[in-house]
DNA sequence: CTTGAAGCTATAGCGGCTATAGATGTTACA
DNA sequence: TGTAACATCTATAGCCGCTATAGCTTCAAG
């Protein structure tokens, strides 16, 4: 039985957190000790390390709550999974789209700029000025 | 004299937007009607269109300040503006590395799997367990 | 048996809004 | 001038995904 500073050690995620997951619905209220402690199995180890994992991977508390659903039926079909993934992987895509076209931008504005005081800085008048911009965003 | 909806009309952000980022000490307190209702002038639209601006290319609340600050002492040097957008696109690429990875680490997941059921498919046993993983995140 | 770390609950705060409720103001038209 | 429709006002709560704090109790090592 782990406590749940082990759980934290062993899964990478805050001991709060854990709390906060439980409360969310994301993983079971646990066993407790006799004063009231929260002790976990080797198994709601794993389904925190998949949360954990899933995380990093940028997903949803809500896409993970469906997909820890699917996983505890696996007989289901798993195209609702790939669902999941797929939208997720679409909204990464888009993201760094947008990210690239700010980089441009950015780098632009700041290349651009070779004055010494804030009343000549492209900078901030790039910024106040919106028609100075090459892309849309 | 423009109302808060002309504001929002004519600079993108939101009514409530507005009003909280007077709260925020972002835009100073316009005037007033005789009936308490927000009267803006030109200028202050301006630098509403500067915050909308510098939101879209991800600028904190905060970094948004210190330029408006800025921006108000034409006769300061620069330096901190620059500071303020290198830092800036410094944190946007390493978001697009991150995110890069995200992708390719998703796209391998997605590819992996040809299962009909939960049972057998890879998205769910490589968010399972992080050593099937091929890059760090 | 004591001490100090770890755990407990409840609550508030973060950023950057967005939504709601219920009251008041403004404006266009009859 | 009256009225109806819409805009605006304040105050407050909610969103996500945590994180921090306070004040208490329990656990484990020495």
């Amino acid at each position: 039985m782990l406590s749940i500073g082990e759980m934290s050690r062993r899964s990478g995620v805050k001991v709060p957190t854990i709390r906060y997951y439980e409360q969310m619905g994301l993983i079971d209220a646990p066993e407790r000790s006799a004063g009231n402690q929260r002790r976990y199995t080797r198994k709601e180890l794993d389904r925190l390390t998949f949360i954990r994992h899933a995380r990093d991977l940028g997903l949803s508390l809500e896409a993970i709550r469906e997909l820890v659903r699917l996983s505890e039926h696996p007989d289901m079909p798993c195209a609702e999974a790939h669902v999941i993934a797929t939208a997720h992987l679409a909204a990464i895509r888009e993201r760094i789209a947008r990210l690239k076209r700010l980089e441009k931008e950015l780098t632009r504005i700041e290349a651009a700029c070779h004055a010494d005081h804030v009343g000549d800085c492209n900078i901030i008048q790039v910024l106040a000025d919106h028609a100075l911009c090459e892309s849309e965003h």
